[in-house]
Parts: C-alpha cells; structure tokens; sequence
DNA sequence: AAATCTGGTAACAATTTCTTCATTTTATAT
DNA sequence: ATATAAAATGAAGAAATTGTTACCAGATTT
C-alpha cells in the first residue's frame, strides 16, 4: 500500500511541524496549510486520504474551508478531523454538522491524535473498498444503500429488481439469457417460470425509463453498453 | 508497544499454570487468581488488559465475578473470556449476557485460546479508537453517557436499543441485514431470533420518531443519509 | 414482595413484493 | 405483407416480509 497523506492546516506553525513530525514518524506523508483558502488549494492538487483542520484561524476558518469541501465533488469525500481550541461542545457539534468526521480537543496527545486518525482512515477505506457502487450511463446503483440514483432522483427498488439491475449493469454489453438471469439473482435451485425475469425488466424500465436493458429477442436482455 | 497483561482466574492450579506458560511464550504479562474474589482484588489494582475467567470456582463462582466487576467503574471496560468446563448452552448464553465477551471450552486449545484472546483484544482496542459522539440529522448519540439527545429533549434507551441504534448510525446510508446487526450488536455467539432486531427498531423509533431508521424490505435497515 | 424495566419470542394483521397467466403488441423471417 | 414466435402488458392471487401487539422471564428498583 501506498504511503497514505495527511493535510494538515493550522495557523500555529510549531503545532504543525510537530504534528508533522509525529506523522511521518508513523509512515505518512505530509502536506501542510497555514488557512482554510491554502489548505483547499493543496488539497485540490494533491488530493490528500484525510486532512486535519483546526477551526480557528485567520483568513478562513476551518467551518468555512470544510462547508467548501463539501460542496467541492473532489474534495467531498475526503474525510476531516477537526482541531478545536477548547472543548467547546456547541463547536464541536457544529462542526460534526457541517461534514467533520471526528473532533481533536487541543492540547493534542499523539497517541489520540493517530488512532482517531488511522480510525477515521479505516472506517473510510471500509467504505471505499466494496465495488458495490456501479456507475453506468447517467445512473449509479449503489449496492451498499440499495438505491439507484439518476441525476437527482432517487430510486428504491424492491430486493429482486435491484438485483436483476445490478447483475445486468455489472455485465454491460454482454446478453444474458433468462436461465442464467434466474440462477445468477434468484438462485440455483429456485424453481420459478423464466417468464417472470420479462416481468422485472418491465418493471425496471417503468421506473428507470427503457434506456437502460435491450431486448435481443431469441436470447435473452443486455444491459446497453 | 508495552506487553499486555492478562489475568487468569481459575481454581485449578496445574491449568492456571499451563495457561500462563502458554500466554508467556506469546509475549503477554500473566497474573494469577484462584478465586473470584482474589481475581477482582488483582483487577482493581493491576489492571489487566484482559481477564480469562472460569466459571465453576469455589468461593466467588465467575458468573458473579464478572457481574461485580461490570458495577465497577474501574474493571467494568475490561474484556472478559469465561472458561467453561463443559459446552453448556445455557450458560454459556448467560454468561455473555453478563457482560463476558467471550468464551472457551474446556479442555482447553492453546492455539484457540491464544486467537481469541487476540481477536477479543483487537476488537477492544478498536473500540476505543471509536467515537462515541456521533451527530445525526438532529440528534446526538453519545456513546459515553449512553444518551441520545434530540434538540432539548433527553432520551435514555436501554442498552440493545442504544448499541442498535449506535452502530446503525455510525453505518449512515447503508444497509445492514438483520444477521450482521445482530453478529455486531448482539455478539457473535449470541443466538436470538433475527426478528427481535425488528422489535428493537421499533423501540426506537417509538421514542424517537421514525424519519431515522428506514427499512429496506427483503435486506435489512438503513440508517437515514 | 410488588412494581417496573429490559430483552426476547410468538402470532397475526397489514403491506409489499413476486409470480403466474391471459391477452396484446412487436420483431423477424419468409 | 403476413405468419409466427417472442416479448410486453395488465391484472390477480400467492408468497414473503415487516409492523404491531401481547406476553413472558429475568433483573432491577422501590
């Protein structure tokens, strides 16, 4: 595995060589910031695994750097621990709201600071890793939540039409005859009429819109390439 | 990273010693007890990492040990293993209801011993990493005071409910199925009726409202993105 | 000892999803 | 263009899943 980066902003210069410091002790890479507009900067750039903000600090604050964050698509993702000044429960909470994923109360231990972070790091690789998310056309089928999205839209479909979706979607371009659909996401020893998959791509493409499974009649339906 | 200290508790000699001599050769500090009451008293002033506990001792038996030792603020985060002489369901079952996070049956498998150990203590020291704050929508979980706080209002769940509710929220968006939600909140070796996650959920959403958790039907629960 | 929690089970009702089948429409080969 | 097989459609009943309530056994409090 690739070294992973941590982005640390702080406007304490000492603080963040130490941080620093004990980073790289424990096999990160570092990059650092001095505010919120440069940390969003080097993030841009570098795209760092997570990024280590504190919430006070000159020209931007920390609040504001992560609201943009959030609202950046390459930035979203990227997990933030905050770096408070006090336990300031009102902050802490604010901050947890507007998309921190955990909080640091200053004065910093280094054994806290590296578990939450390798905690942090390890909760979002866990998510990460699953190649539950497929994203085909203009839509993205998220087995993990079990919800297909077009565009804004939101889609719940129940359990056997999600699954028909996905397996299909996860072998774009290929036809897939009715047999092998009814083995595949119903079961093997599943005795159904193999006229019911026709029933569950209708109902796919009523709610999804017919732009998504071809028919190759004779044979059986593909997900379009 | 300092040794870890395990303390065995049980009242045959020759086995205590055995254990320690294999416990020893895996690096780890042993202290000894016969009894439950001579284990607590060790506990309180060692501080063990771990305690492997037998159930059937003269004096204070390891059912009652534990019980104690769950009242006490000191030794009640402590991981607990039971050793239990016989595969006795219903103990075993009680056993973990107590509060142990484990158990072992005698005759006793140095190589499985040695790997619960280890995986009990894994899960422990992630555990801690965890935080035990999480906000949600309007609500915070604490994990800490065991409370869960919906703008001004307070509200205690019980136990199940709070862990259930806990571990749902810390997997915001996705889908747990009923089995994984009881391996992961009600324990691995725990036998219960996957329904009763069902019963749970209402629980909850009886006290707090049902916009949190969503049900995906044929799948499980989802926590509410 | 009674009253109150908590955690778990069981049963039935309510709801959603799945499957089947009859009928209509479509695609394709002749 | 027509015949024909295959697929789409509509609708109904079956099956599966969940919500809900009631109840019980232990623990815990009063």
């Amino acid at each position: 595995m690739p070294k992973q980066t941590i982005l640390v902003v702080d406007d304490e210069k000492d603080l963040l060589d130490l941080i620093e410091y004990n980073l790289k002790k424990e096999g990160f890479e570092v990059l650092k910031a001095e505010n919120g507009e440069e940390g969003i900067a080097v993030a841009k750039e570098k795209n760092p695994d997570l990024v280590l903000l504190d919430i006070m600090m000159p020209k931007m604050d920390g609040m504001q750097a992560v609201e943009d964050m959030r609202r950046d698509d390459q930035l979203k993702k990227i997990p933030v621990i905050f770096l408070t000044a006090r336990s300031d429960e009102k902050t802490e909470v604010e901050g947890l709201n507007k998309g921190g994923d955990d909080y640091i109360t200053k004065p910093i231990s280094t054994t806290k600071l590296i578990s939450r972070i390798k905690a942090v790091l390890r909760r979002f690789d866990e998510k990460e890793e699953e190649t539950n998310v497929l994203e085909v056309h203009d839509i993205t089928i998220d087995r993990d939540r079990y919800i297909v999205n077009k565009k804004e839209e939101e889609f719940h479909l129940p359990r056997k039409e999600f699954e028909l979706l996905f397996f299909l979607a996860s072998r774009k371009g290929k036809v897939l005859d009715r047999q092998t659909l009814l083995n595949k996401v119903w079961g093997d020893n599943i005795y159904v009429v193999d006229r019911t998959v026709d029933v569950h791509v209708r109902k796919i493409r009523e709610k999804l819109g017919d732009h998504y499974i071809e028919t190759v009649k004779g044979v059986g339906y593909r997900f379009k390439e």
